[in-house]
DNA sequence: TTGTATGCGTTATCAT
DNA sequence: ATGATAACGCATACAA
């Protein structure tokens, strides 16, 4: 019940040696300091058998630090996309001996405050900021110099670091993957044609598109047709399927801009007896648990969660310091079934 | 950068007071010791100009509280089972002006015994241990007295608290919700007939098993036939049901043992032509975010993961202690479009 | 009413 | 080669 109270005192007192000597062997400078072996042997020992843990809130409260680290977003919830995020910031706190505290703003800025402040009245050494869904946002004053923003970017003149999907360079292969397997005829779903036909404040959307364009543009084609989805969910990939279904079109390749858009897609497709990839191929984003689960399974570039994550942290443990740059990751391709090869 | 610096003493010295004169004022204590109020204006005055706050890290080591509790759990990726609990847990916690520290141990004991003593060394107050399948486990000798079992059940003869979700209830109700609707003709996937065709090491699936064969034996009704399978993913329900549509069944009612099994029944049915509630009813256990998502929507019962992670924090705040007894909550029933009435 | 002294568990700086 | 002492920021019993 109480195994936290054996403290440095007790262990030195219990070896018959004062506190600074105990401190020092326990802190590893026995040697640096000439403590006799005989001494330092009997002072682990005893520690060993007290079970002694130094209380690293008090070390901390000497030397200002905590060896913790924040982790806010503005929403864990949403599928396993903050799961992994989490995860791989966990995986490299962990390993520099860092813990983390987590914190969920829900999107409120007042919350948000609150709970920078209270991370940092217990001391946390960094803040990673994240969001769910690429954006830009600002910076609390509190937390500058102290924080990398995972997911999102910084608006515009605030200096601040920020890891981030390389979500252009994704859209460019994606195209370029659909062109090499031959395919010219090649849908949109979820944003439109035009130049401001996305959904509002998706930096992904905007980007995807933008890289899709480009690769299509190098090679002079242009896509037949794009659908606009103010949400990316199930159903308006479901919509915008049977949409393009009944202007006419049969047959080609559809990049949905995101794997519940593709879900609806299958459905819809499904559902008007028509085969994927035989007459519509398939590629889209995020590498949602999902997309393995269908049938054919989705060829889909995956959102590195994980990776982004642990960067995130890196960041904030490394000399590299919090501030200065966007750091783009990769996005990698996981080839299922739903693209067809023409020759 | 440096807005933590601060002190309470810098306060005091800033006021033209006493250091415990700006202590008292600070901790709300001032007009019980009669401090002037034209004092108490003044200090008050200066902390909020200087942006005072204070240190939790230090108020703690004096009283030996962190207002912080440890959030454990063997892994936080899976779908968004753990996103919710994390949620619960912390809207709780927050709500009492506690932070979260998280760690995930990967079903790995001795990781778990690291991150355990990791947040022990920080001070935290008390532990969440969370499973992410309901399973019996022990719980580390040096969390006892202040941990909470969340969707897991303490092992044999140990005295931990726990709060798991009433799996047996569940499977009661979703035998009689088919009841209700005329149906007798009922099939098990997941699970077999026989006494020890569960998966092992899954609470879920023995209560929900048992709770569904009571509901069903009070009128007599026996399952028509039931499948084990060893893990529930989409293709194990695939397989289990295309396994019973060669047998020859053709109809009737599907209780499948999680949505993920449901998935994939769904894919079977619709492979066969065959519809869903008209040849089929089905109704499952997870609420699951794909069950929304399907055609027509899934009926499941939810695990109330949000609430459980509420449910154990509150738990370990209150007076109840975190000593003794299991506490079950309640699954609700989600309706959607998978059971048909049969009059 | 306010100031002084002490301790929480460490570590670092000085003597010895 | 080791031990005493101060300091981190806060709170509290006790004096003034």
């Amino acid at each position: 019940m109480k195994a936290r109270r054996v403290t440095q005192a007790g262990v030195a007192h219990a070896a018959g040696v004062s506190r600074s000597t105990a401190s020092l062997v326990l802190s590893g400078r026995g040697d640096e300091l000439r403590i006799s072996g005989e001494v330092q042997r009997r002072v682990r020992q005893v520690a060993l058998e007290l079970g002694y843990r130094p209380n690293l809130v008090s070390a901390g409260l000497r030397d200002g630090t905590s060896r913790t680290i924040g982790f806010l977003s503005d929403t864990i919830a949403t599928s396993q996309l903050a799961g992994d995020m989490i995860r791989g910031a966990l995986a490299e706190a962990h390993r520099a001996g860092y813990m983390l505290f987590i914190g969920e703003s829900e999107g409120d800025i007042a919350e948000e405050e609150r709970l920078v402040d209270a991370m940092l009245d217990r001391q946390v050494d960094a803040v990673v900021i994240a969001s769910m869904f690429t954006r830009e946002r600002g910076v609390s004053e509190a937390a500058r110099g102290r924080a990398v923003l995972l997911n999102a970017l910084p608006e515009h003149g605030i200096d601040v670091a920020a890891v981030v999907p390389d979500e252009y360079d994704a859209g460019r292969r994606s195209a370029e993957r659909l062109l090499a397997a031959g395919h010219r005829r090649i849908h949109l779903i979820g944003v439109g044609l035009g130049e401001d036909e996305v959904p509002p404040e998706t930096v992904a959307g905007v980007e995807r598109r933008r890289g899709i364009l480009d690769a299509l543009g190098a090679v002079g084609v242009t896509p037949e047709s794009g659908r606009l989805c103010r949400i990316w969910l199930p159903d308006d990939g479901w919509k915008a399927t049977r949409d393009l279904l009944a202007s006419g079109v049969d047959g080609g390749a559809l990049i949905t801009f995101n794997d519940r858009l593709a879900f609806g897609a299958y459905q819809a497709l499904h559902e008007a007896g028509l085969t994927i990839p035989d007459d519509f191929s398939m590629v889209s984003f995020d590498d949602h648990q999902l997309a393995g689960w269908l049938h054919p399974g989705l060829t889909t570039f995956a959102i590195p969660h994980y990776e982004l994550g642990e960067r995130a942290v890196r960041r904030l443990l490394t000399d590299e310091g919090p501030t200065g740059g966007t750091e783009r990751i990769a996005m990698p391709l996981v080839e299922r079934g739903s693209i067809a090869e023409h020759g």
